[in-house]
DNA sequence: TTTTGCCAAGCAGTCGCTTGCTGAAAATAA
DNA sequence: TTATTTTCAGCAAGCGACTGCTTGGCAAAA
């Protein structure tokens, strides 16, 4: 097997570029733009589905040409990827925060939070990713998670299961005191679902006007999954 | 304005024909293949979604050629809101066969069901319109709503309402009760997402090898969400 | 005779994506 | 500093495949 020239060439990277280094085409992150196609696509996706939005719908709201977004990401199933990468980093951060901030809340009366504040913060904090603003990143995730591929599925399951990891050790604590009764595993997947979906009718403009507000569902929530403890 | 003969005779329809009346598209229902196109496009539509499945991998799958679906349904969208529609049907169908069962079977032991009974008669029967056999329509309506015209999604709308009406007297005197706790239009909401989500991780193949139940869910809700009667 | 239920073919538009190119900016060399 | 090289961040155009849907026809049924 022979090689020409130019194979050579590519096969043996001799860094003699004088210019900026080069990247592959999902690590360029620093052109604002970048992030303009991030946020187009999340929005579009979330109120028209992954595939019913053309790339060309996305480059045009992002202000581009239709070809523009390939050079930022390989193919439309990537920018997927990154809306929910991008999305799932944002929440386990701000969960991370959360969680922090009700801690020390507690350490300043030199208590420890307990497992009922412990589920309001979680609780709170996840619709405020679901329904807060700048909200599309998470709610694309959950609901065109199908598009995806195998290995990008891989990915995205990591992180969430990072997330969903914060929940664990409070829901079983919960279920020990009796708060929380059934199945623990059940009794999470249902949790989560009726926290998820509010994304199908809960309309942020109302709360303004009258309407419930994300404290309210936070408190409605808890009363409605936590029990009182057995009286003894 | 003037009329062209032809669109005068569409403008007064006589009926001189001799064969059988005609009917337009979208009231057909004789011949088993529409059902046959209903039954494979609400299993296309629920697993690649709407605008992911063409009308060809519809047409594919009920054994037909390419443009044959346009004979039964005049559009896309309209066989959507057709799978929509005989599903929340059924559905209405299952519903009131269910609660009737639950009312007769407490009758013959002379009483009436208990508002416990009834809801969990009314889980129950979600559960098995959402994951039991045949449970690709309901599902679709759940997560394809989007794309439905505004005309078809008041169509729909109103056999929703139907259905969720018999919820709203049994969670009504479970929150009478103080079963039910928190804001009742919210919990009413938390409620279904929580079954309603059950679509997104339940698989039924499963439970035949050791895992959940319908059963087992539906008692698991009830635990979740009902609550002892304060004690006297 | 008329209607039904469908096939075979195809039309116009849209899709994801590729290609060749360019002005500006950045990095290096003189 | 100035001159040169290289990369960046796209634009403009278009390719082939696929899209929803229409048309003309035809055997079987009524």
């Amino acid at each position: 097997m022979t090689l020409t020239a130019s194979e050579l060439s590519a096969a043996v990277p001799v860094r003699r570029s004088r210019g900026r280094p080069r990247k592959t085409a999902d690590e360029r992150d620093d052109g604002n733009r970048r992030q303009d196609l991030l946020k187009a696509a999340a929005h579009l996706f979330r109120l028209k589905g992954f595939a019913g939005t053309s790339t060309r719908d996305i480059a045009t709201a992002a202000g581009m040409q239709a070809g523009s977004p390939f050079y930022h990401f390989e193919n439309k199933e990537a920018l997927l990827a990154a809306v929910m990468r991008e999305g799932m980093q944002r929440a386990v951060v701000r969960q991370k925060a959360a969680l922090d901030a009700t801690t020390s809340a507690a350490a300043a009366s030199h208590t420890t939070p307990s497992a009922r504040q412990l589920l309001r913060t979680l609780v709170r904090n996840q619709f405020d990713v679901l329904l807060g603003p700048d909200s599309d990143f998470i709610p694309v995730m959950l609901y065109e998670w199908r598009y995806l591929s195998e290995e990008q599925r891989g990915e995205i399951s990591s992180l969430k299961a990072d997330y969903e990891a914060a929940w664990v050790p409070v829901l079983h604590s919960l279920h020990q005191e009796g708060a929380l009764r059934g199945s623990l595993p059940i009794s999470r997947l249902m949790i989560f679902g009726a926290l998820n979906w509010s994304v199908q009718w809960y309309d942020p403009a109302r709360a303004a006007s009258g309407g419930a507000s994300l404290d309210d569902l936070a408190d409605n929530a808890l009363l409605l999954f936590l029990h009182e403890p057995p009286s003894a």
